[in-house]
RNA sequence: GGUCGCUUAACUCAGUUGGUAGAGUACUUGCUCGACACGCAAGAAGUCAUUGGUUCGAGUCCAAUAGCGACCACCA
C-alpha cells in the first residue's frame, strides 16, 4: 500500500471506472422503489464555487445511501442557459475582441452564443464530475435542448389557452442595463444613500430623490389629514422651468411624516402609477426604455442618462432658485439582481402569468404532501405565495425561449423552463405514457440553497401541480450559503471565495465533500475555510494508515467468519458500538442530518476504533477472530461513510481490502452484534486503564490491582503502560467501578490529589442531598428519577469513605 | 416597517422528549512501547448574550432587552 492515500490516482481511476461503465444510469425496475433526484441545473455562466460543492455533495450524500439502502437511485444532472446572465457574459467576451453586441444581427449574435452553450455545458459536467458525482450522465439536460423547449411550448400554449398567460400594459421592472424587462423576484432591494431634494413646485415643495422625474410631474399628492396643505388642495402647483400647472390633491398615499409631505406623481415611480390610475390622470413620459431622458418637457435635458440628468436638473434647480433644500436619505433602492443597477418601474406591454389561480393548490400543498426541511420555510414559502402578483414572464433579450406566438420576438424569462425542469427531464409531455416518466416522477426529494425558494421552488411546485397533476417531489431540502471564515458571503468582490476545484486539486474531493458537511447543521449557514480541509485530510490518512496496519497483521492469518464464541471482551464492545453507530447514522441520514453523523462516524473511527479496539488487536489472545472483526467493523464503517467521501472508500473496498467491483451498490449496514453486558464490562476495563493512566506518573512507585479479569490483566499493562502487581487489594487508593487499585506514592502529592477529588465528590454529594432534601423533587420528580439520585447518593458517599480511609 | 433566525471553551460547531455542559482545533505537559507526528497519552479551559417568568429542576419552554444576520415591503 501507499504511504498515503493517493487520491489522484484513485480519483480518476474509480470516476472513470463509474462513467465508463455507466454504473450511476437508472433504469426501470418494478422490483426495486424508486428514488428521484433532479439536480438543480448551474448556470453556465460561471466556474462550480463552493456552494455547489456543498449542494451536490448533499445530493449526493442522499442518493448514494437510497442506492444502499435498495432503491433504484436516479440523480439527474442539468444545466441552465441562463438567458440573461449569459448574454450579459457573452456581450463582455466579445467586447474584449473588440466586438460590439449592437453591431451583430441578431443571427450573428447566436452563433456566439450557441458557441458558449456548448463550451460551457462541457466544462460544467468536468467539473461536477470532478466531485465524485453518482448521478445519471446520460440523462444529462439543457434548459435550451428539444426536450425542454418542447416542455416549454407546450406549458405556454396550455396556459394561454386557459387564458393563464396574457398580454398587457402593466407598470413593470426593467433594467435598462440589460435592456429588458424583469419579474419582481430578480429586483433587490439594496440600501443606498441618496439626496433628497425639496423643491418648489410654484406655491408647494415637493420632497423627491428624483428631480430628473419633475418633468413627467402630473399631480401633486398631499395626507388629506395635512392641516398645512388643508387650504391648497385643489389648487394648481407649478413644475419648474416648464411652468406647466398641475392638480394638488389629497390622497393617503403622501405620508405626513417623510419630506415635506408633498410628493409628486410621475409616470416613473410604482407608487404614482397606482395614484394616476385611481385618479385617471395620464403623465407624461420623460424617460426611455434606453435609460436616456426624451421628449420636447426636458429640454436641454434630452438624451442625457438618469443618472446624469439627476446631477444637471439638481443644479439647475439650484442656480434658478427652485431648490429649496437637499439632504442625504438612504432608503431601499430596488436594483438588477444581475447587473445591481437601479431598476425603473415603466408602464409597458408584456407577457404575465395569473398567478392567483395558480397559487391557491400550491399553498395548500404543504397540508398535501409536500414536506419543506427545515420547517421555518414553510412561512417564507408561504407568505410569498399568499402576497403573489403576476409574473412578468417576457424578456427583451436575444437568447432563451422565444415566447411561442408568431410575430412576438420576446423571449421567456429563464425561470419559466426552470420551473419545468423536474418533469421535463423526464419526458413530459411527450414521453408522459413512457415508463421512465411513471417510474421516476414524481420525484422524492429536491434540494437547494434557501435562497432561491421564489425564484424557483414554488414555480416548481404550482408547475407540476398545474401540468402533471402531481407535486413534482414530496421534500424540499433547504439548506445554508457556505461563508468565509467570520461569517461573510463568499464573493469575488471580497476576495474571500474559495474554489473547491483548487481544493479538489490540492486535497481531493472527498476531502472537499467531508469538510464541508462534518460537524454542521443543514439549515445553518456553515463557514468554512481550508483549515477545515487539513483535518478533513488528517481524518482520511487516519483511516488509510488503520488500513495498512489490517493489512501487515492479516497477512499473518485471519478467520472468514466471526465466530461469536470466541471472541473477546474488547472485541465485543467494538461490535456493539458498531450496533450503536449504524442505528445512529441510519437516522441521522434518514433526516438529511449528514453533519453530525460526519461527527459521530469519525469520532466511532478515530476514538473507539482506532484509540481503544485497533490497540487491543494488537495483543489479542485469538487474533485470527480479531482480525475478522476488525474487517467486519472496518467494512461496514466503510460503507456508512461511502455516501460522503466515495473515494477513499471506494479505493480501500475494491483495491485493498479486494472485496468486490465497487462499494456503492452493497447493502447498508444492518444491525447484528449486540453484546450489552461486555460493552458495560469493557468500558470498564477502559475506565482502569485510564485511571491507571492518570496515576501513573508522579510518583507512583508500584501499583497492585485486584479485580476479576484476569484474562484481561495483559491487556490493561499493555495500555496503560503501568506494570502491575495483581494481587488482592485489602486497601485500595482507588476504586473503579470493578476494580481496587493500590498505588505506592509520594504521599504528599497523594493527598494532595485525594484531597482534590474528594473536594469534588463533596460537591456532587451535597448537589444529591439538596435534591432529595426538596420535597418538591421527592413529590413531583419522576420516581425512577429520585430513585437514581438516592443510588448516585450512596455511590458517592461509599467511594468519599474509601477516599477518606486511604487518606 | 413586517417576518424569521442566530448568540454555548480562544476558534469552528454539537447538545434528541427539561434532569451535574460535549467534540475537534488551538493551548500546556510528556511521548520513537507492531498503522499513523496528517500521530499517541495526560491536562487546563464555559455566569450556555442579559433580565424576568413557568417548573422540584432551564443551555433546552415562555416573555422582554441587546448585538449580529437573512428575507419580505412602492415612504417619495
Amino acid at each position: 500500500m501507499d504511504k498515503n492515500f493517493d487520491f489522484k490516482r484513485a480519483e480518476a481511476e474509480h470516476n472513470a471506472k463509474w462513467i465508463d461503465n455507466a454504473m450511476f444510469r437508472a433504469v426501470v425496475n418494478p422490483d426495486k422503489k424508486p428514488y428521484t433526484i433532479i439536480m438543480p441545473p448551474p448556470n453556465i455562466t460561471a466556474r462550480l464555487h463552493v456552494g455547489h460543492a456543498l449542494t451536490y455533495t448533499i445530493q449526493d450524500a442522499i442518493i448514494r445511501f437510497k442506492r444502499m439502502q435498495g432503491f433504484e437511485a436516479l440523480m439527474l444532472p442539468g444545466a441552465d442557459h441562463a438567458a440573461i446572465a449569459t448574454e450579459v457574459k457573452v456581450a463582455e467576451e466579445l467586447k474584449k475582441q473588440g466586438i460590439d453586441k449592437r453591431d451583430l444581427s441578431p443571427e450573428e449574435f447566436m452563433v456566439h452564443i450557441n458557441k458558449w452553450y456548448v463550451h460551457y455545458t462541457a466544462e460544467i459536467k468536468t467539473q461536477m464530475k470532478r466531485l465524485g458525482l453518482s448521478c445519471d450522465w446520460s440523462r444529462f439536460g439543457f434548459t435550451m435542448d428539444d426536450q425542454t423547449t418542447l416542455a416549454v411550448n407546450t406549458v405556454f400554449h396550455n396556459l394561454y389557452a386557459k387564458g393563464l398567460i396574457y398580454q398587457g400594459e402593466r407598470m413593470i421592472n426593467y433594467c435598462t442595463t440589460c435592456g429588458t424587462a424583469v419579474s419582481d423576484a430578480e429586483v433587490e432591494h439594496e440600501a443606498r444613500s441618496q439626496t433628497l431634494f425639496t423643491i418648489r413646485f410654484g406655491n408647494i415643495d415637493i420632497a423627491t430623490v428624483r428631480p430628473e422625474a419633475i418633468f413627467s410631474a402630473a399631480a401633486v399628492a398631499v395626507n388629506p389629514r395635512d392641516k398645512r396643505y388643508a387650504k391648497l388642495v385643489g389648487k394648481m402647483a407649478t413644475i419648474p422651468f416648464i411652468n406647466i400647472e398641475i392638480p394638488i390633491i389629497a390622497d393617503e398615499t403622501a405620508e405626513m411624516k417623510f419630506g415635506t409631505g408633498a410628493v409628486q406623481m410621475t409616470a416613473h415611480s410604482t407608487q404614482s402609477h397606482e395614484f394616476t390610475t385611481k385618479y385617471n390622470i395620464t403623465p407624461v413620459k420623460v424617460i426611455g426604455m434606453d435609460g436616456k431622458m426624451f421628449g420636447e418637457r426636458v429640454g436641454e435635458f434630452a438624451g442625457m442618462t438618469v443618472a446624469e440628468a439627476r446631477k444637471a436638473v439638481a443644479k439647475k434647480l439650484k442656480d434658478e432658485g427652485f431648490l429649496v433644500s437637499e439632504k442625504k436619505h438612504t432608503s431601499n433602492v430596488g436594483v438588477c439582481y444581475r447587473c445591481h443597477v437601479e431598476i425603473e418601474p415603466f408602464v409597458s406591454l408584456q407577457w404575465f402569468v395569473k398567478m392567483k389561480e395558480l397559487a391557491k393548490p400550491a399553498i395548500e400543498a404543504l397540508n398535501n404532501g409536500l414536506m419543506i426541511v427545515p420547517k421555518k420555510f414553510e412561512k417564507v414559502y408561504l407568505h410569498w405565495l399568499n402576497n403573489i402578483r403576476d409574473w412578468c414572464i417576457s424578456r427583451q433579450l436575444l437568447s432563451g425561449h422565444k415566447i411561442p406566438i408568431d410575430g412576438v420576438d420576446d423571449k421567456l424569462d429563464t425561470w419559466f423552463s426552470s420551473a419545468l425542469w423536474p418533469f421535463s427531464t423526464l419526458g413530459w409531455p411527450d414521453k408522459t405514457d413512457s415508463p421512465d416518466f411513471k417510474y421516476f416522477y414524481p420525484t422524492d426529494t429536491l434540494v437547494t440553497a434557501y435562497e432561491i425558494i421564489f425564484f424557483w421552488v414554488i414555480r416548481m411546485v404550482f408547475s407540476g401541480i398545474e401540468h402533471t397533476g402531481q407535486l413534482p417531489f414530496h421534500t424540499v431540502l433547504m439548506h445554508g450559503l457556505v461563508r468565509d471564515k467570520i461569517g461573510r458571503k463568499m464573493s469575488k468582490s471580497l476576495g474571500n471565495g474559495i474554489d473547491p476545484l483548487e481544493v479538489i486539486e490540492e486535497y481531493g474531493a472527498d476531502v472537499m465533500r467531508f469538510s464541508l458537511i462534518v460537524g454542521t447543521k443543514l439549515d445553518r449557514d456553515p463557514r468554512y475555510s481550508i483549515e477545515k480541509a487539513v483535518l478533513a485530510r488528517n481524518f482520511i490518512n487516519k483511516i488509510w494508515n488503520a488500513v495498512k496496519f489490517f493489512n501487515v497483521m492479516a497477512a499473518d492469518g485471519i478467520d472468514d467468519e466471526i465466530n461469536p464464541k470466541a471472541l473477546c471482551h474488547a472485541d465485543k464492545w467494538i461490535l456493539t458500538k458498531l450496533n450503536a453507530i449504524i442505528k445512529s447514522t441510519t437516522k441521522k441520514h434518514e433526516k438529511f442530518d449528514f453533519g453530525v453523523a460526519a461527527n459521530e462516524l469519525q469520532s466511532f473511527f478515530w476514538n473507539d476504533f482506532c484509540d481503544w479496539y485497533l490497540e487491543t488487536v494488537k495483543v489479542s489472545g485469538n487474533k485470527r477472530q480479531s482480525l475478522a472483526v476488525f474487517r467486519h467493523v472496518l467494512v461496514n464503517f466503510l460503507k456508512l461513510m461511502n455516501p460522503l467521501m466515495p473515494y477513499v472508500t471506494e479505493e480501500i473496498y475494491c483495491n485493498v481490502l479486494k472485496m468486490g467491483e465497487t462499494i456503492a451498490f452493497e447493502a447498508w449496514p444492518v444491525s447484528e452484534f449486540n453484546f450489552a453486558r461486555e460493552k458495560r464490562e469493557f468500558d470498564s476495563v477502559i475506565e482502569v486503564v485510564e485511571t491507571l493512566r492518570t496515576n501513573k506518573s508522579d510518583d507512583v512507585t508500584a501499583v497492585a490491582v485486584d479485580w476479576a479479569f484476569a484474562a484481561e490483566n495483559g491487556l490493561v499493562e499493555k495500555l496503560s503502560g503501568v506494570k502491575i502487581e495483581w494481587r488482592p487489594v485489602a486497601e485500595p487508593t482507588i476504586t473503579t467501578k470493578i476494580s481496587k487499585i493500590h498505588l505506592v506514592v509520594d504521599e504528599d502529592a497523594r493527598c494532595a490529589k485525594v484531597e482534590k477529588q474528594i473536594a469534588h465528590i463533596d460537591m456532587e454529594i451535597e448537589r444529591c442531598r439538596k435534591m432529595l432534601s426538596n420535597p418538591g423533587f421527592t413529590n413531583k420528580a419522576p420516581r425512577q428519577k429520585v430513585k437514581e439520585e438516592e443510588d448516585k447518593l450512596l455511590e458517592l458517599e461509599r467511594q468519599r469513605e474509601i477516599l477518606a480511609g486511604g487518606k
